[in-house]
DNA sequence: ACCTGAACACCGTTCAAGT
DNA sequence: ACCTGAACACCGTTCAAGT
């Protein structure tokens, strides 16, 4: 009978899955040729057997992802319209990505794009297209949603991170606008203080500016 | 008489000059600390003395960016309603960004916010408070807005980037749509074929598509 | 066919030492 | 006060060698 311990055979997908694991636990700086190895109970020189590179792996893992977001928006039923089947299969992809917070950053500086995030892409523009948009129109849509498009939504700076508490007070002087944002935020507003740092509303409200827009420029 | 080459101490401003230097001129990759300090003519140590640590430099040349920015937005004249004058200094941002192309991912993994940016944000929220907008809404309007509000959008992927000719058959064959957009939008529309990569034009497509509905929202 | 040890050329950073 | 040399603990990667 098999020991738990028998050594298993190294492959790209035993690879690409052990970084994939280690990046949801200890995030993408830990993902190293060395630590990955560690993991997988061989040497780092051993991966050079079944990847080419680092950025192999990098991509690699993208591709993964990639693969588990088409895998998501396939169990997503068609809703009336165009747009709410859309925003259906969006939301359905941010959730792959709320799962892998790594992720985001690591689509970004991708330069290959990953077949799988083609196909993803090929059905949204089938989706658009059977709803009345011309081809110029899904691209322009496609440039507009950016990374929206695939379920998140780079965030540079949360307008919420700072509580007014903790904002120095000659800085505070200097920025009355963001000051008055976050008190009236804060207290004025209750229905408004739940979803304060809710992302997933933010990114709807964001969403659903630029679906309704783009409803608009179809017509 | 100073020889052109006396020495010139270090400092905290040079050295981080030196970096926005360095990534203009071969990326953010070639920004480390060893070879920063050979552009500056001194060991990588002596930087120590100056900055912290390699996160300060990187802090710090986001802060040099952010005041090239508000600069760059001192000088936009105000448009006839709030729409127009932050779209003009959105685009006048955008300006710097295309002139430091390293910086919207530098900017988009920093964890502390600079100052200067922070007050680039002030402005903003002044600006459209003014134009009648609640706080809510205005707080709903930068996570909508996102890094667009900056002057950047991250494309993941440009939808025109595969030109039709290099796409392996076997590939294409699984993604008519695409293909179908690329095919048309290259020969059936010459007014669109100019503006194809034109990421200025989508720039401007897409936050015109939000800015629009935000305005819409705002009555 | 698959894995490894030793080695190379890089990193960021510390610390004691120089002027 | 300002700069440096030597050293440490890491990287990714090559290459010849083991089974």
């Amino acid at each position: 009978m098999a020991t738990p311990t028998e050594r298993i055979p190294l492959s790209r997908e035993r690879v690409l899955h052990a970084a994939v694991e280690l990046a949801d636990a200890h995030g993408l700086p830990a993902v190293t040729m060395r630590r990955l190895a560690e993991e997988l109970g061989a040497e780092a020189m051993s991966l050079y057997y079944h990847v080419a590179k680092k950025e192999d792996v990098l991509d690699g893992i993208v591709d993964v992802v990639a693969h588990e977001i088409n895998d998501a928006v396939a169990r997503v039923e068609p809703g009336a319209d165009w747009k709410q089947t859309v925003r259906r299969r969006i939301l359905a992809a941010r959730e792959v990505f709320l799962r892998h917070r790594w992720a985001p950053e690591l689509f970004a500086t991708r330069s290959s794009t990953s077949t799988a995030v083609l196909r993803y892409y090929d059905e949204l523009v089938g989706l658009m297209r059977a709803g009345g948009f011309s081809y110029d129109l899904v691209h322009h849509a496609l440039h507009a949603l950016g990374s929206r498009a695939l379920g998140f939504s780079q965030e540079l700076f949360d307008p919420g991170a700072g509580a007014s508490t903790d904002v120095p007070t000659e800085l505070a002087a200097q920025l009355p606008n963001l000051v008055g944002m976050l008190g009236e935020i804060a207290h004025d507003d209750p229905d408004s203080t739940l979803g304060w740092c809710d992302d997933q509303r933010e990114f709807e409200f964001g969403l659903d500016v630029i679906l309704d827009g783009l409803d608009r420029l179809r017509a």
